[in-house]
DNA sequence: GTGAAAGCGCTAACAT
DNA sequence: ATGTTAGCGCTTTCAC
């Protein structure tokens, strides 16, 4: 199936090669430079486009780097100048959604500003594996590092942060320490539960994200602390690992128990699972259970019910994140710890509505 | 909001630095030998782990590299092997769970060879966005490049495409001049067709993906091809976006129309959304109409009903890609264009079912 | 076991 | 407008 073309070295138009050496060199720019007669300093100047070169020799320039397939070699460059116009990206692997949103807006906006995006998996959330992923990045040709994951982690890694290398970490809490861009995650579970609140529900129970997790420990702190304010009582916390699976299995549980009126799930996938147990029950949203999610995917309107959930502005992360890095990265001496808050905000959908009235159910 | 910490330099424990000089630079090879007394070609030896080291003498440059936080500068490392450890990779912006997940595998795969990623995400599925896109990566610092993205792009970037620069691509039809890893798409959609077809239904809607995908096109053709074997009339596709809401919006065509009893989505999210539209106009799913995806997405079992759908290994996919992609690299001579395909399978979850007695929908 | 020299491809600084 | 020189940090080659 695989078909092989008749073999000719991939360097095709240079002929001029000894037969001897069979090692692919990339072209150089001496090698541009020699066929078109001029000095290789003559053609750094065309490919950088300086304006001091006339315009009949970049033109032979022009078509000598065409003929042979010139390429910069930016390792080179980088030598040279000390920049490498790169931006390491540590991450967990088989990530959130709202991680991969998040890595999406940071490559989309390094690009814009120049810079590519080096990524860094790691595949379990052990110290070593993330210290292990810092020092690769270390020596990895980059400028500066984002670390988008679990906090909890970071705790120790700062030891092995190398020294002098921007870094900014989302949605931690070591602000204290590092240039930090965090999502509204206290506002968000207020927003949430409160509306569950105002809705008419006696309380609200909460599907909490990894006990690891920095974000879902906020989240958790801001439901119990609003229930509390509002003089709520406080059910016990039902912790999941993100996934649909793990909703799906408290959600089982608390569809069998006839006091529950209202959900708030740590992130949309668990609410998606709260939902099947609640059907596969018998048990309508938002009729009898009211739910609401947190993060906003894209799927989230298309759920059934159409998800109320607390809108996470990733977009708006993975933008700040590279702003604050470059600002670092143009001026090492302007170390600036500290913590950006990016707000949230409740998306109305079909998922909540007043609990039924009581003797009802 | 932001809390600024009293500011001090990110630089703590090396003070050493020499007043006049505010440039930071990198400790240098050349700073550990001086340090520690020996030449900077017996640190190379010690960083290289070389066994011709005196014992005693590594330990002083290891103490050296520690106390000035010395890191090897990957672009001189670079410059002088010819080779970068890297490999580029090329996609869309906000992509679709499936290249989030290929991106993963691929991510891990390279790791696991020594390889970093660099990634280059690109936004708009334009000529000119991918040709920009293949060339900002040509002048970085890449091995070879993996594509993943619509193939349909395709067809113009070949001439495009560096000399020499091992590349791979996926889910493409560029089998005879590429190496492309693709997965069964044609055998995938034959099995979400036929499957319908065995339950018993007259017929197979489908909700196709945009004409620009070249999987999607794939899953449309077996579609087509599976109902004309079975001599069932074939529908007009109805062509979507990826996205649910385009789903939804076929959907609530589709559940207006008592003939449709069975649904093909090109994607687990348009399915999504095809029974959202059913279940907003009353009409039962599977009972009264079946719907099958395609993906799998991890979702797709929380989804209610729980989803039937083809599924994908994209993990797989990016593991292969890996693999060719090495495999280019260390044999340049070795061009080997051919597509390999990855199987797909059939999951049978809840949203499929016999369609309801004739007469009495 | 260790060091000295040369050069990878590029560009800043200085000629001309 | 163009060329020459030197050096970025590292490793390969050869000498000791």
């Amino acid at each position: 199936m695989a078909t092989i073309s008749p073999g000719d070295s991939a360097v095709s138009g240079v002929p001029v090669a000894p037969p001897t050496r069979s090692v692919q060199r990339l072209p150089s720019m001496a090698d541009v430079a020699a066929l078109a007669g001029v000095s290789s300093q003559t053609v750094s100047r065309v490919v950088n486009g300086r304006s001091n070169v006339d315009a009949d020799t970049r033109d032979r320039v022009l078509a000598a780097m065409d003929e042979i397939g010139y390429r910069p070699n930016s390792a080179a460059r980088a030598l040279k100048s000390g920049k490498f116009s790169t931006i390491g990206v540590i991450m967990f692997t088989l990530s959130s959604f709202g991680n991969m949103r998040t890595l999406d807006a940071v490559a989309m906006a390094a690009a814009e500003a120049g810079y590519s995006i080096t990524l860094i998996p790691v595949a379990l959330p052990t110290q070593g594996a993330v210290a292990g992923a810092v020092n690769r990045l270390a020596e990895q040709a980059v400028d500066g590092i984002v670390i988008i994951m679990e906090a909890h982690m970071l705790d120790r890694i700062d030891v092995t942060v190398p020294t002098g290398l921007p870094v900014v970490i989302v949605d931690s809490d070591a602000g204290a320490r590092y240039t930090v861009v965090d999502t509204d995650q206290t506002e968000g579970a207020r927003l949430a539960t409160q509306h569950l609140l105002d809705l008419g529900h006696k309380t609200v129970w909460h599907i909490a994200g990894p006990e690891s997790s920095f974000s879902a420990g906020r989240r958790t702190a801001s439901w119990r602390n609003t229930l509390k304010a509002a003089g709520a009582p406080v059910p016990p916390v039902l912790e999941g690992d993100w996934n649909a699976a793990s909703g799906y299995v408290h959600g089982v549980a608390l569809a069998a128990n006839p006091e529950v009126t209202a959900v708030f799930a740590s992130n949309d996938q668990m609410a998606l699972g709260v939902m099947r147990a609640l059907h596969e029950a018998g048990r309508s949203v938002p009729a009898e259970v009211s739910v609401v999610g947190f993060d906003d995917m894209r799927e989230a309107d298309a759920f059934w019910p159409p998800l109320t959930t607390v809108h996470q502005d990733f977009g708006q992360v993975g933008r700040l994140c590279i702003e604050k890095l470059l600002r670092q990265i143009d001026s090492p001496s302007a170390s600036v710890p500290g913590t950006t808050i990016v707000p949230t905000h409740l998306v109305l959908r079909a998922s909540t509505a007043p609990p039924p009235p009581p003797g009802l159910a």
